[in-house]
DNA sequence: GATTGACAAATAATGTACGATCTGGAAGCT
DNA sequence: AGCTTCCAGATCGTACATTATTTGTCAATC
């Protein structure tokens, strides 16, 4: 229970009032519950991340309060927060929720869909495909901006924000495991399918594309947690 | 902009410590910005916030974080907290989410019902006919039990935490308005249709069902939003 | 004379410190 | 053993200090 959020602080040694490199409170406790680094339903003591951040307890209060609107702690009265558990469980709920939004937001985008889009979304899988997973880092950036242009124009802002929401979350757990070779292929072949029935206007078809590809994403991340917490628990 | 939660004061008078009845800084501030009693767009002032409130500034803050978490108000920092505005915009936009979940669950439901919980489901619809809208609170009590009986056993538990976030932010809208007499009907036909489907084990026809559901819903809600703002702006 | 620029004062958000209140568990009593 | 009492620890609320933004004024320039 001693390194939380401290483990990145490794080189930054002893150092009390570091100057946090523009990530805030919230950001770091966020990360450390996605990122596994608090056990699950862990109590969060106000005082105790107040220390470790080096700020006093109100930032850290006020960071808890937001994460339980977004349902990363739970917290009683007078009892304090605990840390909701993200588990497979949990990456498989938002997953299902992904495929039943996605596809929906894909089949508005071939309705409006411009020569130009087209264009930058066959340059950015020409990248994609340049650096074939050499960089998972690099990889990731570019796949955000692929989906993020069909997205982005959508009118239903809230659809959209959750997505974002999701993807994020998933992206900081899919970041602690490299990609299966088998996979990463996987994911070119459905880029490029996507691709196809965008520009053959093939709504439904781009709509079932994107299922699967969420679909795969998911069962994929999930395998990798079950194996990681099957050989090092 | 004199009176915003103060409106249910008018019973308990100039009293400042108020014991409040239940309802949190939080739930306040939420029915507030839900039911349009501050206006879209407005910044609001944790000193205001708190003197009305009859509190301190703190709570205040971390009820405005939590909002932040689920959405209902913007933060910039070092500016404040301005409400996210609740319009036709975004009841649609919520309404469009549950256009894709709730058949998504009804069709899991389906799948898993029992003998019981059918005679349950109607029994619950046989006392809505039985008040056939005489009471819109009491109606809305049933039909959630309704809903809720599907639903509340779902693996899912963040698809059904954000159908229960929806469906409360809807309920509070809708509460403004009444229900139209066309509406009234439909609602009773969908929900019989739905029983139907469901003892059929017809699972297709049930999501089928409750998506018109929904969207009729939210229809209906935008239609009355839409005329309360055009007649009395 | 009007516009724009900088500077200063007010206003409001953010952070710190401390006291009040509540919970949980351990020690003591029947 | 079971119940009560009490104390340590943590949360919650209040007050205050600090910092950033906004606004308003005045002067200099076009």
């Amino acid at each position: 229970m001693s390194t939380i959020t401290n483990i990145r602080d490794a080189s930054s040694e002893g150092d009390d009032s570091m100057e946090d490199g523009g990530s805030s409170i919230y950001e770091r406790l966020r990360d450390d519950i996605i990122h596994g680094r608090v056990k699950a339903n862990e109590r969060l003591k106000v005082a105790d991340l107040a220390s470790r951040m080096g700020t006093s307890t109100n930032p850290v209060r006020e960071a808890l309060q937001q994460l339980r609107g977004e349902g990363f702690v739970i917290m009683t009265p007078n009892r304090g927060a605990r840390v909701r558990p993200i588990d497979e469980e949990f990456v498989r709920d938002i997953c299902e929720i992904e495929v039943l939004i996605e596809p929906a937001l894909t089949r508005w985008f071939v309705g409006i869909v411009t020569k130009e889009d087209i264009e930058e979304l066959e340059s950015i899988q020409a990248e994609i495909e340049g650096l074939n997973f050499a960089d998972e880092m690099k990889h990731s950036n570019l796949d955000l901006r692929f989906h993020k242009l069909m997205y982005d124009r959508h009118y239903n802002r809230h659809a959209v924000d959750l997505w974002m929401r999701h993807r994020h979350i998933l992206w900081a757990i899919s970041r602690r495991f490299p990609t299966s070779l088998s996979r990463q292929s996987n994911v070119l072949d459905e880029h490029r399918e996507l691709l196809a029935c965008i520009k053959a206007q093939d709504a439904d078809g781009a709509a079932r594309m994107i299922g699967r590809h969420v679909e795969g994403s998911g069962r994929h991340i999930i395998e990798r947690m079950r194996l990681a917490r099957l050989t090092a628990p």
